[in-house]
Order: C-alpha cells, then structure tokens, then sequence
DNA sequence: ATAATACTATACCGTTCGGTATAGTATGTC
DNA sequence: GACATACTATACCGAACGGTATAGTATTAT
C-alpha cells in the first residue's frame, strides 16, 4: 500500500472521529507510522490533505446517487433508489459519511466548511434534478425543487444520524418509511 | 454590562463563525477587551466557557419549544407552533442557532459534541412528547415517535440552513410548506 | 482601620501547532 | 559510472496553544 493512500486512511479516521481541528498534522504521521515530510511531499498542507480525502471519498457517493436518481417516469422508485444509494455508502464508508455530514454544518468561515461546499452543492444539484425531471409528470411539483430536494436530504441525514449513533440499522424497510413519509405524510 | 457577559458574548461571535477549535482563548479575550485571567476566573477553562455559553443560550430555544410543543388535540397545530419557534429562535439567535447545529453534528468525541448533546437530546424529547401524546387521538402514529421527531427536526433544520446561508427567508407560508408536507407528504 | 472577597493585569509556563531546510536513500535512465 | 527523480527521516523554525503564578486594585463587611 502507497504512503499517501495510507496517509488519506488515517486522516480519515481521525478527522471523522474527532475533527479537522482537533488533529494534528503530527498525530496522522504517527499514526501512520510516517513523518512529516512525507505527508507535505504528497499534499502540499494540511489543507491539501483535506481535499485530496474529500475528492478520493466523495466519488463513491456521487456516483452511487448520479446513477440511482436517473428518473424514468416513476418518483416513488426513484426516491427509493436514492435512498438505498445513501444508506449504502453510510453503511459502507461511514466514517466518512460522518466527516462529511459534520462539516456540512460546520461553521461558514471555517476550512471544512469550504472544503466540503463543492461536494455538498452537487448532491443537491443531482438531488434537484429529480424533482424538476418529476414535475414534468406531475405539475403540481414545479418550482419546489429546491425546496424537495433540502427537506429530503434534510430527511435522509437525519435518519443516517440515528444510525452513526447506533440507535437505528438502516434497512429496506427504513427506506420505503421514509420515502412514503416524504411522499404521502405522516397519516397514511 | 458584566464582564462574563461580554466575553460570553464574543465567543459565541466566534465560535459560530469559525468552530470552537479554530478559536484560541487569546483571542477570545482581545476581542472583548480583556485579559485571559479574568476568562479563567469566570469559567475555569475554554471547555467551562463553552458549557456556560451553550447554557445561557439554549434557554431561549428549550423554553421556546416547550410552550409550542403543548398538544391540545390538535397536531398540525401543534407542529405549527414548534416550527414557529424553532424558526423565531433561528432568526432572533441566529449565531446560536448556527454554532448549536454545528454542534450537534461534530465528531462524536469532539469536545463540541459532548458539550452540546445534552441539550439536543432534550429537544428530541420534547418533540417525541408531542408525538406520543398525539398518538392517542391517532392511533396510527403509535410506537413511531422517535422516528417522527427526529425526520420533524430533520426536515426543520434544513430549511433553517438554507435560511442561515440567506437562500430562502423564514415565513408563515414556510411554516406551512413544512409542517404540511410532514403531514400529507408533497402531493398535496 | 482592617480584613476578606471579587476581580483583573503582567508576565510567564510547557506543549503543540503547521510547516520546512537539509541530508539523505532508493530506483531507474543514459 | 553519472545523473536525475521520487521519496523519506532528522532536526528544527516561529507562532500560537491552553493555562497559571503573582501582584495588584477596587469593593464590601466588620
């Protein structure tokens, strides 16, 4: 295994755990049984480190939900394929879908924050298009895609959250609740 | 105005705009005018002060929500009235709002995280009450008010983001988007 | 007048921060 | 054999980190 692959590993690990800004540069070295110098050869700074894990992390995401939000005629089955795309690479590579779910929120002047934008805008984008392929279908949607697309991701990270804290598991069954929540309320 | 009062006041300023790590207590204390020892002497060290600021300061949004959160027969009114004050609290303590979000999405052994869940906990109980209590009128809801609160919050905090990134503003007629969704999903 | 209490400034502690200058060691090319 | 390229360790940089010992200055109680 190539140093800078392990590097991005140990990042990942600590900076999903405890923050961008509570880990040293020091301690990934350590932790990877490296020195300083190697990481700065191969990322430039700490900064640098960030993005090429940000970059390197989030192709598994984007493409699992680019690939999952074709829509064909059916918004139900597509919502339920987004999902299933989300669940799975929040299962898969949760320490990340931790990392990045926490600097979306993280604080605007920060450098997680503006790190992580990019990512965070193109998964809205992809989410978006859905609802504005659906509402060629059903009238009643235009013009709320934004909206849509926020709440359901709003929604979704809610319920992966329950599961980063092991208080749910992530199920088909979670999948059609949330996608029928979204769909038809809360009554039916 | 009390010393603590204005050092509690910057460093909610700053750390809302830039995260409790990338904030040192140094420039805390420069930003109010004063010198470290007197910060040390009111909140015994940078992790007392971020506990007393999280105090203080969730006091607005927990009373806020207790009074809406009363179920009187009548959810959607209810629902009504908790969003209103989440979104009263939202626009009146907006850096709050900001820092505490943040929070609560902050690595799960951050100091932030730890800090912050007691009081994110209690909001999700408050919620659950209402759901519980509702699912006595309806019995259709019973044994899913976790589920509930937690999509409710969800779905109230992303439109908080968008409106905490000045992309949408927060309105009676987006109280009613919200909570009718919730209830009667997107079709209607 | 005196003593206790509450508060604040100066100056400093040891440690860690992100980052780098220097000196290598391999590996492959000509 | 000479040389460039890629990579990595030792040892260090100045600055900032969270925190404190000491010495005060007001205010209050006795």
């Amino acid at each position: 295994m190539e140093n800078d692959h392990i590097l991005l590993d140990r990042a990942l690990e600590l900076f999903s755990r405890r923050g961008y800004d509570a880990v040293g540069v020091q301690e990934i070295v350590e932790s990877a049984g490296l020195t300083k110098p190697t990481l700065y050869h191969y990322f430039g700074s700490k900064r640098g480190l960030l993005e090429a894990l940000l970059k390197r992390e989030s192709g598994h995401l984007l493409t699992a939900i680019v690939e999952a939000a074709l829509y064909q005629g059916d918004l139900v089955l597509t919502l339920e394929r987004v999902v299933r795309a989300y669940f799975s690479v929040a299962k898969q590579h949760s320490t990340f879908y931790r990392m990045q779910l926490g600097m979306y929120f993280s604080p605007p002047e920060s450098e997680t924050y503006h790190a992580v934008w990019p990512f965070a805008r193109e998964q809205r984008e992809i989410l978006e298009g859905v609802f504005i392929h659906a509402a060629e279908d059903h009238g009643n949607l235009r013009g709320r895609h934004t909206r849509y697309a926020v709440g359901f991701l709003g929604q979704i990270n809610a319920v992966i959250g329950l599961y980063l804290n092991n208080e749910i598991s992530l199920d088909d069954l979670r999948v059609y609740e949330l996608v029928h929540q979204f769909m038809h309320g809360i009554y039916s």
